[in-house]
DNA sequence: ATAAATGCAAAACCTTTGCACGCCT
DNA sequence: AGGCGTGCAAAGGTTTTGCATTTAT
């Protein structure tokens, strides 16, 4: 929170409000969330922060590299305020979304520079399957 | 075309002259093409075909596993013949897309699995950055 | 003959935009 | 005080849907 505004004002974000709770939001869940999800969530402390403001706000930060945007494949975008990118896994049943650890996945990058003399500057590397809590309900279910 | 036909119908898809002719092209471009993409490519040979029909029909063919949907994360989906994951490279200048030799990557899930207890069944990579052809035109415009 | 697919137009949907007001600095 | 940010409502664009007609099997 209190981190929240000092980080907003240094990217030159004025520190309202709205953008405190929306990135205070993004900054204490690891639930990637959607746009719509994060206008629910904070409706009931926020109920008069409209969604075309969740919209503007997530698009400033973004701008302002405090958070990134994720493309899990849907319809829609996920946001995440670890910036640095990273690996993700979807539950394809539960459709909740994990961080992987970058590291395992450094050389990647290499490989795909060397088979297409790319020069590569970005990856995003999506895993999608069954999250463990999931099998269980799978098995169970069977 | 004779393929097409076969496939289509192998599927339990009727080979209506759109289905064809969507198909057919999306299994003879390497350019991962948009759904407006098609609708443009294929008008001027099939001028009453609608966008509706594009939409629809390859959600059919999607469903049929005969193409698979793409997101390089832009806003809208692209598609592809070839039903196999495999990884993309995309050109940030030029915004064309490539495919890489899934060989290279296959190592990846049982890393993603090892690190998350996930029963990984898929995975999506995209690589990002500048293609052989707008590195030059990069080094020439600087 | 039958069920499925097409094409049109309308609807639905999500996202963006313009503008007046209010709030942060 | 000044400018940026908000909220509303309207616009914009894309994707989906319903339905009558046509078409493949």
């Amino acid at each position: 929170m209190e981190q929240s505004v000092t980080l907003l004002k240094k990217h030159g974000l004025k520190a309202t409000p709205q953008r405190i709770a929306i990135y205070d939001y993004l900054l204490h869940t690891e639930a990637h969330p959607t746009v719509d999800t994060i206008y629910a969530s904070l409706h009931p402390t926020h109920p008069t922060m409209s969604l075309a403001t969740v919209y503007k706000t997530v698009e400033s930060l973004r701008e302002a590299g405090l958070i990134q945007q994720l493309n899990v494949g849907e319809e829609c975008f996920r946001y995440d305020a670890r910036t640095s990118s990273h690996p993700h896994v979807q539950c394809l049943h539960c459709r909740r979304v994990f961080d992987l650890d970058p590291a395992s996945f450094a050389d990647l990058s290499d490989r795909a520079r060397a088979q297409s003399s790319f020069l590569i500057t970005q990856a995003q590397l999506y895993f999608y399957g069954l999250c463990p809590e999931c099998q269980q309900v799978q098995d169970a279910s069977d």
